[in-house]
DNA sequence: CAATAATTGTGAAAAATTTCACAGTAAGGA
DNA sequence: TCCTTACTGTGAAATTTTTCACAATTATTG
């Protein structure tokens, strides 16, 4: 049992959230930064930011070097060129969480939400494939101009196993939700981002899924106001 | 110091995606359900979700009731029409959590992602008012038919600070978030679900903010499935 | 070159959250 | 009526996660 390599779900989620971030600030041809600033960039306070980080070197050196162990990933002290390299920082979290090699997915529901996700630069970047879209309209198919090849949805199974993907994106209509969940579960798909909104019931534990619901956000945005509320007056 | 009125976030969330289910389930025509089924359907253990319940009765009345204190939610006992009836418990759920008066909303950006959520069926439902959706092209906004009114970016500001929106749901391109979020505050916004695939920085902390981001579900998927098979083989 | 300032890294303490385990309750059947 | 079954509700224990506090480190300034 490598029981050391399973991070705690709060850093795991933390730390995929700061993987974007990081290469955000690269782009915007930044160095370093410290765990302050990303603090305040991601809204998480610097010493859970600084706790996450010491996450990364465990196991890191194979060998036990009893000395020099405690190689930090970021440089401390004053001065320009301070902090974590976001380089080198960004690497290390990249291959903490996998994300080295890059992984195959597919979009199914080409409407309005399915369109915009199938525009996202995201799939320029090379760290994730989209090896397909599916629809059920024909027209659609054949009016949307893009390099994703596109399919019919009732080419799924067959698409999803020849290609082994990996993960699913649900853009459908909710009617359509569960029945689609279901046939790329059959099919192997091992993650789901599930947009529809719909609680998705998958029976297999081997299948990881993410529920994205507007009106999820928007119910908890809500609480939040109305905790605030509460405080304010009595 | 109300303490007794803030929810663990944790409860807070699972409370708010609980009252989506529940109003599903309320569709379906059911009339009660069991936490073991909810943690089914909801993928959270039985006994988190009873214990998340029992935050539910604090404060409720108002006088010390000495006895009988130990008015449940949930009618216990095996047959049918055991576990919590539907309709209180949804009830209880919007008590606590403020979803009993309406909020208003607007929707900024109207590219396919603006949309999709423009025609969402919640709209309808009367929990949530989206009072205005904004672009910055005439042209789009003239081709749109609905019956959200549409304004002019440039409103922004005026109609804010006029319907005194409380929600603000960012679907504009990355480039253009950031400005845009600062304008909503500025116009007094009480809190922001971001689409746009960047990090918001929010200066006041009165404004809560939600990032759904494409990326991170990406990565935090990615890991999750990187953890799998670290288990698997070595 | 010494003092200063800004920053990391981390054990240990504190706090928050989840899990456990079981007493209590009520329907339905024998 | 009494037993069985299927639930809830909840203190207390266990676990996880966050926070704290400070020693260690290094560019920069005086």
């Amino acid at each position: 049992m490598k029981k050391d390599s399973t991070l705690p779900p709060p850093t795991l989620e933390r730390l995929a959230r700061l993987y974007v971030l990081l290469g955000k600030l690269q782009n915007l041809g930044l160095q370093a930064i410290s765990s302050k600033r990303l603090s305040e960039l991601l809204g998480v306070p610097d010493h859970t930011i600084r706790k996450d980080l010491s996450f990364l070197k465990e196991g890191q050196g194979i060998e036990p070097f009893a000395e020099k162990e405690k190689a930090g990933v970021g440089k401390p002290g004053s001065g320009v060129g301070r902090g974590y390299p976001l380089e080198s920082l960004r690497l290390l979290i990249g291959a903490r969480l996998g994300l080295t090699h890059p992984r195959t997915a597919c979009l199914v529901g080409l409407g309005n939400l399915g369109v915009a996700i199938l525009n996202r630069r995201i799939w320029q970047e090379g760290v994730y494939r989209l090896v397909a879209a599916f629809d059920l309209s024909e027209n659609r198919l054949e009016l949307l101009s893009t390099k994703i090849p596109l399919y019919h949805a009732r080419e799924l199974e067959r698409v999803v196993r020849n290609y082994r993907i990996e993960i699913g994106i649900l853009t459908v209509p909710p009617e359509a939700a569960q029945e689609t969940a279901d046939r790329l579960v059959h099919a192997g798909i091992r993650g789901i981002i599930n947009f529809a909104p719909v609680v998705l019931t998958v029976k297999s534990n081997r299948v990881v899924v993410r529920n994205v619901s507007l009106a999820g956000e928007l119910n908890i945005l809500s609480a939040y106001l109305y905790q605030q509320e509460e405080e304010t007056h009595g």
